[in-house]
DNA sequence: TCTGGGGTCCTAGGACCC
DNA sequence: TCTGGGGTCCTAGGACCC
């Protein structure tokens, strides 16, 4: 069996968790730069607020005070998943870290008494113990795991297990195709248009028939809805294969400069995410647009892949070769909405290739290796960005807005001692 | 005025090889 | 009339997840 526990409504959650007062209040957690809702309490689902609504259709109700409102803090958010896995892995040893939100837990090398039972007790203690509600689902596997989740959240225990043929046919039955777990809005409707309307339908179709309409990804759900265990646990995370960074600017962005300083910014935000699993990238990929609801005439998208020359890491290297991209495509004239960077074909740094023709000569490399080493130490102790490149600017005039963000509760001197005093 | 960000996997089709 | 066959690698784009 495999169990997964999923946090309910969970950056609302852990929100309230520090501030009991918008507990029983409507309320919802913003997208990065405060462009929309993407978590909801069900007070506010139950308004109609709906995941994806943009800010300023709410302004209205957020103004009367019908709704309180958060920036995303996601540093708060990891804090607290840690603490939960933490607590999870007491009671079920095999877990693999999913999302931010979300522990599958394989059960099955284990004998337990009473399963269910486990869940229950397990789900008291993660409210006691860090105050964020969770649901427990239990099923043969994951896919089944996921349903059976979904049916927890209206159980009084907040677990519901799916261990009987009758109790999965009923789950199947009460899940609507587009909750079901690999099925997104495209498959969704062609389903529909088969007359395909739950889990249960579904697995009536013929698998060849699956398997031509979604590909060999399409069939692996089908046969998980029948009971087969098609998904192996990850119990480690694999390297990235790809690192990507972007962020919506303030407002909007006219001019090259800024834009080169936004794009400096996130290149060493993801070349520091690639030192840190001890990876080099072999190509780039930057990319910049305006806004996607822009009257037609004025929309503008572009991006421009670079190969480099030699696989690297190395943070003035890559913002180099990034606004040489960035260059190419800038087209003055138009009111740019975001900048974008990812590094792509990943590798270990120790089976770097060396050009045939390679300009960088290696002890050179190596004392850069340091010194991006020393710097990465700095700025870990001493805060991000304390040792930057001049590139990377000072003002930030750009930066997207956080207008009403939480405290780093958990992870910042100031404000520990902040709750504790409270 | 204003609408998020970061990933993975699979497939079809083109380029190229012998 | 009719114009080989078998394979690999790469990439763009589409689908999905949270």
């Amino acid at each position: 069996m495999v169990v997964l526990i999923d946090s309910n409504n969970f950056y609302v959650s852990v929100e309230r968790a520090f501030q009991p007062y918008l507990k029983n209040v409507a309320g919802c957690v913003m997208s990065n730069g405060d462009g929309c809702a993407i978590a909801l309490s069900n007070e506010a689902k139950q308004l109609g607020i709906k995941r994806g609504t943009p800010f300023f259709e709410l302004r209205d109700m957020l103004n009367q005070g019908k709704v309180w409102w958060r920036s995303s803090n996601y540093t708060l958010y990891q804090d607290m998943m840690r603490r939960i896995t933490k607590i999870i892995k007491r009671s079920f040893p095999d877990q693999e870290i999913y999302s931010i939100d979300e522990c599958f837990c394989d059960v099955s090398g284990h004998r337990y008494e009473n399963l269910e039972d486990k869940g229950v007790e397990l789900r008291a203690r993660i409210l006691k113990w860090v105050g964020v509600p969770v649901g427990i689902g239990i099923a043969p596997n994951r896919t089944l795991a996921k349903i059976a989740n979904k049916l927890s959240k209206n159980t009084e225990t907040g677990v519901f297990m799916m261990d009987t043929p009758a109790k999965i046919e009923e789950g199947l039955k009460a899940t609507e195709i587009d909750d079901v777990w690999g099925i997104g809005p495209r498959y969704a409707i062609k389903l529909i248009q088969e007359g395909v309307y739950t889990a249960w339908d579904f697995i009536q179709l013929p698998e060849d028939y699956v398997l031509k309409l979604m590909t060999i990804q399409g069939r692996r759900t089908y046969r998980e809805l029948k009971g087969e265990k098609c998904m192996p646990m990850e119990y480690d995370r694999p390297d990235k294969q790809a690192i990507a960074t972007a962020r919506s600017f303030r407002g909007f962005e006219r001019e090259l400069p800024p834009m080169e300083e936004a794009l400096a910014n996130y290149v060493a935000n993801a070349a520091l995410k690639l030192r840190s699993q001890r990876s080099v990238c072999a190509k780039i990929f930057v990319y910049a647009h305006t806004s996607r609801f822009a009257v037609i005439t004025d929309r503008y998208s572009a991006g421009q892949e670079i190969k480099l020359e030699v696989a690297t890491n190395d943070t003035a290297l890559l913002i180099k070769e990034a606004v040489r991209a960035l260059r190419m495509i800038f087209v003055k004239g138009y009111r740019y909405q975001k900048v974008g960077i990812e590094l792509k074909e990943l590798k270990p740094e120790n089976q770097v290739q060396s050009s045939l023709f390679d300009r960088v000569d290696a002890g050179k490399n190596e004392k850069m290796q340091k010194a991006l080493r020393a710097i990465d130490g700095m700025n870990a102790v001493y805060g991000k960005d304390t040792v930057r490149y001049a590139v990377m600017g000072y003002e930030k005039k750009w930066f997207m807005k956080q207008e009403y963000l939480s405290r780093k509760f958990t992870t910042r001197l100031e404000d520990i001692i902040v709750v504790k005093a409270v």
